[in-house]
DNA sequence: TAGATTGTTAATCGATTAACAATC
DNA sequence: TAGATTGTTAATCGATTAACAATC
């Protein structure tokens, strides 16, 4: 018990597990709204395509979930989740460029309900400024400080060209962000108490396409091309 | 060399190399852009953040980039890179969703620029079939076989809501579409020939919540909370 | 030549998986 | 009890880093 304490205030815990547990807790909220009460470390290893021995490493970060023999309670379970994430109470977020891409995730009911409620939207653009999402008007960057320090914004997501990011950043920081989730495809500079993660939608079609190659060549070079129709499920 | 064929064709390569892939590219098409001619492993790793040896190492699954004591020209990496990649010639690609985020994805220049041209949008509502975005109209998702088929897609984006992913999925594997890229928050079952892609944006945000709440929490141990303006780049 | 660079292998490091005692 | 389950440690596996010969 000592020792998960510790890894949660240090954060001992490796990138691995991280990316791992918003997972954890997507799957579980479902099973919790079908009415699931109790799941075994095998079943969600099991919906999730991994290991139950790797779920439970993972759960051993932070320790005490059940007791050997018995199965984990749902609620509890994400309960716990939430409060490691950090969703437990809503995360206020704020939009930086209103953009196709700013509009879309500024739309997308994915990040409140996931706890990340859109509390601010700006853009330089004047043409934009009427513009009015989900409840949300698109405001000045020239507002940009006093209006995240008065709603407490906490994590920034950058939508704006890169040669405005870092700008943008600067300012972000500045009125009190901490945590920074990067659209523009460009490296950032933040002090070191500031989080930084990346976006990159152009890496993952990339990643893609050279999986796509090479089952191709794989296929042409064992002779076996399906027909278009073949295999569909 | 042998070696490295056969990496080639059967994509021995793990898949952390695969992933930076995309990064390196990138880098040189910039360096490319401002006539930079030669960079070393050192140069081109410092800028982005990892180890010289391990770029050598990436490299070398596909080998004779250079010759030892010479460094890299950075216009026979781009095209050697692009050809591995995939994207040495356009991949046509297909959106089908074109709600919020299909739109954001298809204004996306960043796709069509890196090789990703949307040739053909889909969606089920109406009143979106007279939208024109880029020069692609949004099209009836009855059209999608034959439309797939005629232009020759190979990728389809997946942003419709995840109730319908999987029976998009299928008609997209019928119509001989070998990749996917899926924005819906759901698995997908596909034939052993199809590559799946899940990119998730609420994984990224979470990640992203947890090291700014441990951040938060190794410092009020610590008790040096810095001030808002303390640290800013 | 001397210093710098790549390609390549070996050493290190970290993450995943297996195993099993304790428990229900 | 017998079968199943968790928490926890050890074994395995894979990725990163270091080292260095060959080369310019």
């Amino acid at each position: 018990m000592a020792s998960s304490e510790r890894n949660l205030q240090t954060c001992e815990v490796p990138d691995a597990t991280v990316q791992r547990l918003p997972l954890y807790l997507e799957k579980l909220k479902l099973l919790q709204a079908i009415g699931v009460e109790d799941v075994s470390s095998r079943q969600l290893a099991e919906s999730l395509d991994i290991k139950a021995s790797q779920l439970r490493h993972d759960f051993h970060y932070f320790g005490g979930f059940s007791r050997p023999g018995r199965p984990y309670r749902v609620e509890k379970l994400v309960t716990a989740l939430e409060q490691i994430i950090g969703v437990d109470r809503p995360v206020p977020t704020a939009i930086v460029g209103a953009g196709h891409l700013g509009q879309a995730l500024a739309n997308y009911p994915g990040l409140q309900l996931q706890g990340f409620p859109i509390r601010a939207i700006f853009d330089v653009n004047p043409k934009l400024l009427g513009l009015e999402i989900r409840g949300q008007p698109v405001r000045d960057l020239d507002d940009l400080e006093p209006v995240c320090r008065r709603e407490g914004i906490k994590i920034g997501v950058i939508t704006v060209p890169a040669s405005s990011a870092q700008e943008v950043v600067n300012r972000l920081v500045a009125a009190g962000v901490t945590g920074l989730l990067n659209f523009a495809p460009t490296e950032l500079k933040v002090p070191g108490h500031v989080s930084v993660r990346h976006e990159r939608l152009t890496v993952g079609i990339m990643a893609l396409s050279f999986k796509v190659k090479c089952g191709a060549l794989a296929r042409s070079a064992a002779g076996n091309e399906p027909g278009p129709l073949a295999g569909s499920a």
